[in-house]
DNA sequence: TCAAAGTTTCGATGGATATCGAAGTATGAT
DNA sequence: ATCATACTTCGATATCCATCGAAACTTTGA
């Protein structure tokens, strides 16, 4: 028998800053190592040990071990969804340091939100895909028009393969930076993926923000005539 | 300038057991004064005092003064999301005492999930408008057929209406009870403000969970052919 | 004007827990 | 074998904050 559902035990989990910080690497969609979390939340391994295996416990995030590495990442997309989901009530904290304000500026232009791509960048390729009737923003989703179907097609994304997976195909979710909708779904990340493979973004290790490359600035700016 | 979004300080306010009673309850989508809220969480009034002041602080609830009473309500309904989706990670908290079963029990046969209909009856109640074709669930959503059209028109229910307000029309929401989707949007909310307009349903003061009216049972049997 | 009800502020108490030093256990490299 | 690295466990400390009694404040009703 189920009770009321309590929110505070996940809260609770979620409450403490260090875990937090930690929580918000991992919503970079990797797997980290203990010490490298334990860096993110400028704590000791041992105090970082202690909040892994709560949160573990708590079915927040899974282990995996590999010799003397203990590699950490995200239980599911779910909890990265309620992560996402906090971030949209959170106050805008103000910036203290510089190097806090770099990371902040990083975050903000371009970020991982999981598996699909958020910040400025994330907002603004949405944009144009709508814009240019690509994408049809139906209130909790977009529609892939036939024009979209055939230029996600031609961009080397299989959408027969997509709409076969459980999951939605193209949803929309509320960046916390930019208060706009992003691209998330199965195309979201399929489309992520692809940027990757091209290499016009790159993984910035341990943190959930990402570097466009140089690459990526001149082909974003053909493709889409947008500036980064 | 926007730092890391800090989940801790949203997921701090929800953390503490007696604050999340108090949200709880509000879930309920009523506006409820202090002295309830208190009695709900079962602390003395100056401790619901400190921990409401905490809620409107963090822009988690809001007050209105009406005499000596203080009437609150959750902020928006994205606080209502942010509720429902924490309640999805947590588990399955053991039920204790009978009063508590009992409050359980109720919950989980059918509440309020802020403005539309959650629990068993929400859940069956959304199967059968997908089984009777009114409905057709296309993953984050859910259309309305040419039959739903007409069913729901002919409910007394305006989808003209519905479809200008900038809300989604008829979306899924995850059933942190039941494990299933149920219906949510401006037409969920619509469905339930109806069911209680033809007084199928009624509401538990101070408490989300809803109760299924003698006509309600009837009807519903009728309508979906469902038992309650 | 007085009394009662709803709510807040203040101050003291107590409990929970984040933290790290010290020490211990694995794993891998030399 | 020996040492270094990655991580954990234990124990002590310190901080935070939820809690309530006491007292005040405000509104309402008599």
């Amino acid at each position: 028998m189920i009770a009321d559902p309590d929110f505070s035990s996940i809260a609770t989990l979620i409450a403490d800053p260090s875990r937090a910080a930690m929580l918000a690497a991992l919503l970079g969609g990797q797997t980290l190592p203990a010490t490298e979390l334990a860096h993110c939340a400028q704590i000791s391994p041992q105090t970082a040990s202690t909040h892994l295996n709560k949160l573990v416990a708590g079915h927040l995030v899974t282990v995996k071990r590999q010799g003397r590495h203990r590699y950490y990442c995200l239980a599911s997309s779910e909890v990265a969804t309620v992560l996402e989901t906090l971030a949209t009530l959170a106050p805008a904290s103000p910036v203290r340091s510089f190097q806090q304000s770099q990371h902040a500026q990083a975050i903000r232009q371009a970020r991982t939100c999981y598996d699909h791509l958020a910040g400025q960048l994330g907002v603004e390729l949405t944009r144009q895909l709508v814009s240019r009737n690509l994408l049809n923003p139906i209130e909790p989703a977009y529609q892939v028009t036939a024009q979209g179907e055939q230029w996600f097609n031609e961009l080397g994304i299989d959408l027969k393969l997509l709409r076969q997976k459980r999951r939605a195909l193209a949803c929309q979710c509320l960046d916390w930076s930019e208060r706009h909708y992003h691209l998330a779904g199965a195309l979201g990340a399929a489309l992520q993926s692809r940027w990757f493979e091209l290499a016009w973004i790159q993984r910035i290790p341990a943190s959930r923000a990402v570097r466009i490359t140089e690459v990526g600035r001149v082909e974003f700016f053909k493709m889409f005539g947008i500036r980064f």
